[in-house]
DNA sequence: TTCGGTTTGTTCTCCCGTTCACAAACTCCT
DNA sequence: AGGAGTTTGTGAACGGGAGAACAAACCGAA
């Protein structure tokens, strides 16, 4: 959502501009696609991978034709050729330097994540403002200030910011980020962030899940308003 | 998604089925009501809350007309009386008894999330398989066997759970967690759940975000396949 | 080579969500 | 009281995604 139809490419293949609600499945099927690999699995069926990933076949296969035809008919798929070609097109088989702002119980989580490193992406700083903070080490990673944070961006080309502070600090965080040229922030506080054009966000809120729950948990249990 | 459509309502007024879009943004309207009463806020127009939630003003007339009509033309919203309207109908006016099973990083991090606590949630019971971790205390309150699940479920009438376990345990925690009377699930575990029709999953998935940002980050960067 | 069985890739239709645009309704000023 | 200005609530057009259904393509056996 709020993603701006980027310019038409001049790609010679490729780049058929894929649905937005195609690419947010595309990691699901990376994941999917992943377990049957290691489950011993060479090859399998759009209804296999679909089941195993949560999502209708035919949705599945659509998807998929956004990259390509990298299936056989009457066979089905190829478990590693497919998971490649996923992970290339998502970009993951490089690998993306992030750096993460605000090392509370929040922090300390992501820091010590492991799907992070296996999943392409590496943690390679950890920044909070409190000076309290930075004798810690998380995760093998230490704690520097947050001021550092121009530079780190410098030093290791990141992209990617991940945004773990308290709400009131969040717009701060992202307008710094942006500035050391981070271009796409992934947000946990609880806050609405203004950022310009070409700057990606998106915002992962632990309350709002709940209450979307509790809404539909309400209409279950008593009907109507009783 | 995956919610089918609930049998239609007998009641007078209210519940006019809302969208599934519309219930997911209407926390957001919450909190950026919130935001402005305590800034002394007393009426807004719909143009200053969708700013403050990030939103279309058209798109957020639409979503408040689901619940009735609340603003005055002319005028715009009484911002508490607006408040409250949203609070019931998500059903945040009560509060929800939770639990959350699977007490390691990510557990930790939730069971400490004030925003839980502020937003009408109650974090009844953490619950863990690993012995070793019993003897903690989390936030007040103290990890207990994960056999305990049904006595607390029943003592408490929880109705949401929390999953914030590895991959490989998610799905029988889903499963004792419906078997015990849960019906609304959230999951953090990276892993697809399978549950029968009446309970709700949302699933959040750190991994699955970032690389969505990948995604997009790689078109930004090398325009095409250099 | 030909035929039956299987599975992909794609077309077509339907539905949901977004956005525009405007009438209805309210306030304030004269 | 009346009119100008403002803002809500909603009807209607539009775009995109979901799912069904089918033709095209592949394998293996005879």
């Amino acid at each position: 959502m709020e993603t701006r139809a980027l310019t038409a490419r001049t790609s010679t293949e490729s780049t058929r501009d894929i649905p937005e609600a195609t690419v947010a499945r595309l990691p699901v099927y990376l994941r999917a696609l992943t377990t049957l690999s290691e489950a011993g699995t060479g090859t399998c069926s759009s209804e296999e991978l679909a089941s195993a990933a949560g999502v209708n076949s035919a949705k599945l296969r659509k998807d998929l034709s956004y990259l390509g035809s990298y299936g056989t008919r009457g066979v089905g798929y190829d478990v590693d050729y497919l998971r490649y070609q996923i992970a290339r097109e998502i970009g993951v088989t490089q690998d993306w330097p992030v750096v993460i702002v605000g090392i509370g119980n929040l922090g300390h989580a992501l820091a010590n994540y492991s799907g992070f490193r296996s999943r392409g992406f590496r943690v390679v700083a950890l920044l909070d403002a409190d000076p309290e903070r930075h004798e810690e080490v998380v995760a093998g990673v230490d704690v520097r200030p947050f001021d550092d944070l121009e530079q780190i961006v410098k030093d290791h080309g990141v992209a990617i910011g991940v945004i773990a502070t308290p709400a009131l600090a969040a717009q701060d965080v992202a307008d710094r980020m942006v500035a050391s040229g981070i271009s796409s922030i992934l947000n946990f506080a609880p806050a609405v962030l203004s950022v310009p054009a070409g700057v990606d966000v998106r915002k992962v809120d632990l309350s709002i899940e709940l209450q979307i729950l509790a809404y539909h948990e309400q209409r279950k249990t008593h009907g109507a308003t009783a």
